[in-house]
DNA sequence: TGCTGTGAAACCGTTCACAGCT
DNA sequence: AGCTGTGAACGGTTTCACAGCA
């Protein structure tokens, strides 16, 4: 029983689809569904059945030949894999109403992440809770804030001027991941994973596909 | 002059760097410089300044051969290829923590953007308005509401069981394209584009990348 | 000389197709 | 027979390297 041989680089397509695969097999489970094969996953979403082993096989062998996959052990192994069977600490920069909603969000406190804290530079809101409860503390405070918190991830609600600043607050922490939202490039520090999300992006490319510019 | 030669797919890729090139162009300008290099912008951001050139090649020859590109110039071919030299309307679908926050957005509501109205079944909600003015209706109106308002981007930001009947409203309005925030993939209907952004599987791929899962 | 525009090469991810286990 | 795991083929994107023009 290995269960891992990581370490090869996954592409971040590939932890798309495990992550994906993972609500599948929630599903599956509440269905009471005890096997499944690799099809018929596929037919589920709308993906190829040989991707779904080639990316699972980066990561041990978890299947039975001639029969399937055993639902409840595939989502026990696939949340090791992602490292989503432990909860992480997050923290936001930017109490702005992307950021709030960012801290109350259901998608951002559960399933091993939960947010410890909010952060802004704007003396009215220091002090005060987003809705559900979330601190909202003194973005001064970030670098120890994060180390006293054990925060692991950090998210980027910031105006662009704001980035560089608390990106290397952030890092400054000791924080492992930034995901970034803001329309400009957060900057890289040693050790700190960073994921830019600019979805002024998001709508642009959209803009094109649909095309009909004006002549 | 010709300046279009489209339509042999370009990649969501290409369209991104190029989202973030006419970004370059505006802050360039800004500086007034009058012309800059595809290796000048390549250091700018971490690009490659052979990608630039081909990433433009698709859409036409906007250079001078030993000189580089004219700002201005480029700039505002640029806005037009990418579709945002007139201004787009948009709608949201959900008008909870996130919705709202998106409707307020700078970034949703600038270069081409312009949030026109979010929807809610909500009856509480339904008649007021978001802080920055945009009218919440009822989502039974959306098909009728974006054929009256000419919406032609649909953002949904609602839980996942609402995916479904929220898309296919929106594509009985004739809508163009949706963004999608949910976690759950929206079905495509013939004629609209959809792109899915779920952000719980940015977090869960960057937990993925950062490892130290438990043992 | 200097930079663009572009064919050719390298790279990466996806899909196919089948050997091998149960 | 049925399905996994995987080498080989494929297709698309990125990088290289240079011809050609100002």
């Amino acid at each position: 029983m290995d269960g891992k041989r990581r370490r090869e680089p996954v592409s971040e397509a590939t932890t798309h689809r495990l992550s994906l695969l993972l609500r599948c097999l929630r599903a599956l489970e509440r269905e009471e569904v005890g096997t499944v094969s690799s099809q018929e996953m596929a037919r589920r979403f709308g993906l190829n059945s040989a991707q779904i082993r080639k990316d699972l096989a980066q990561f041990g062998e978890f299947g039975v030949r001639g029969v399937g996959y055993r639902v409840v052990d595939l989502k026990e192994r696939l949340k090791h894999v992602l490292g989503v069977d432990r909860v992480r600490t997050l923290v936001i920069v930017g109490a702005g109403n992307l950021g709030q909603a960012l801290a109350d969000s259901r998608n951002f406190n559960c399933d091993g992440f939960r947010v410890a804290a909010l952060f802004d530079v704007d003396g009215r809101k220091i002090g005060s809770r987003s809705r559900t409860g979330v601190p909202i503390r003194d973005a001064a405070e970030i670098a120890s804030a994060v180390r006293e918190l054990g925060a692991e991830i950090g998210i980027l609600a910031v105006p662009a001027e704001g980035v560089a600043s608390a990106a290397s607050a952030l890092a400054a922490g000791g924080l492992k991941a930034i995901l970034n939202f803001a329309p400009a490039a957060a900057p890289s520090f040693p050790g700190v994973l960073v994921k830019n999300l600019d979805l002024t992006l998001f709508l642009e490319s959209l803009a094109f596909q649909i095309g009909e510019a004006a002549p």
